[in-house]
DNA sequence: AAATATTAATTGACACCTGAAGTACTTGGC
DNA sequence: GCCAAGTACTTCAGGTGTCAATTAATATTT
């Protein structure tokens, strides 16, 4: 992706001796670090879609669904699914209801507000959940095992920083 | 082994619910920093995608496939691209015959195999990504400042080791 | 040269995802 | 009580993405 050609600096930057150049290779670096974590969680994400649809004919979204399900023993609102997963409302609704077509999650009525339903795993649905999510582990660890674990503590520390920050 | 929790016992803050939020306490380090890579890539690309179609009306792939072929002067074949967006053949020809539609690039025949294309960005193409991209450096820049350089350059090089071992 | 295999790109079926518009319900001010 | 504003979810159109099957051209084998 990416990358104009230099550009000078829009913003009322200090003319220390250095400044531009500093701004300058910062301009690069994060890109560059951005390119670069996109093109690592994008062959991460291809491995596990591709061996949920080989081993467990699903998808990543469902998957997804269902684990935060799983940590939710009294459902979820969709609004709360939606926000968790990162994705749109519209597009909760639409793999809730392949799910529950598949008899691996419902829909239950709120007691005291019409509007909203609490999703749930049902008992296949946990079953088959906690099948794939152990074989889910496997590979993910199997993808990092040939990063030490000092460099992956450093990891998971500067992306939470990352995360905080970008909020 | 076991991963140290950063339950802070300090801040009763409630933690913003994201992908991460499925992780159990009993989960192998690698899956911890695989969910928080991919929240913060999440996070990220969700916000130039809103960028890109706020000011631009256009898209991430676009733009992706654009900034693919701004780096090759000489034109790329569909294969080349496909490899290089790591998408699909299929997928890659969708988006090049929209933005064929709009006259933003080309197809050209090969002189010696007919069955390839080089693909090209036009003029109108390329005047358009070199507007696009200059913003697009500045939203990723946004993004990121917030960390220190020494932190970025500590991540670009953990993240291109990781990069190096999951091929 | 003819038959076969390989390669480049496209197509079609299906799932995902967003943004905007719509429906049903609840809430808060009057 | 009424009604406007807000909330929870669904629907719809359009772009993105996969895989498998197909078409067309080139390479290889015989």
């Amino acid at each position: 992706m990416a990358m104009a050609k230099d550009r000078k600096a829009q913003k009322p930057v200090e003319r220390q001796a250095d400044a531009e150049t500093r701004l300058h290779d910062d301009h690069h670096q994060s890109v560059r670090l951005w390119l670069r974590m996109l093109a690592c969680t994008n062959r991460i994400e291809n491995v596990v879609r591709r061996n949920l649809q080989a081993k467990f004919a699903t998808t990543l979204p469902r998957f997804d669904l269902m684990a935060q399900l799983e940590r939710a023993p009294r459902g979820l609102k969709m609004s709360e699914l939606s926000q968790r997963m990162m994705v749109t409302g519209g597009n909760v609704t639409g793999i809730t209801d392949g799910l529950e077509k598949e008899g691996l999650v419902m829909r239950e009525v709120d007691a005291t507000d019409r509007r909203v339903f609490h999703v749930k795993l049902s008992a296949e649905g946990q079953r088959q959940f906690r099948r794939m999510a152990a074989e889910h582990e496997q590979w993910v660890i199997e993808m990092f095992e040939g990063i030490s674990e000092r460099r992956k503590n450093q990891l998971v520390e500067l992306l939470g920083e990352l995360k905080r920050h970008i909020l």
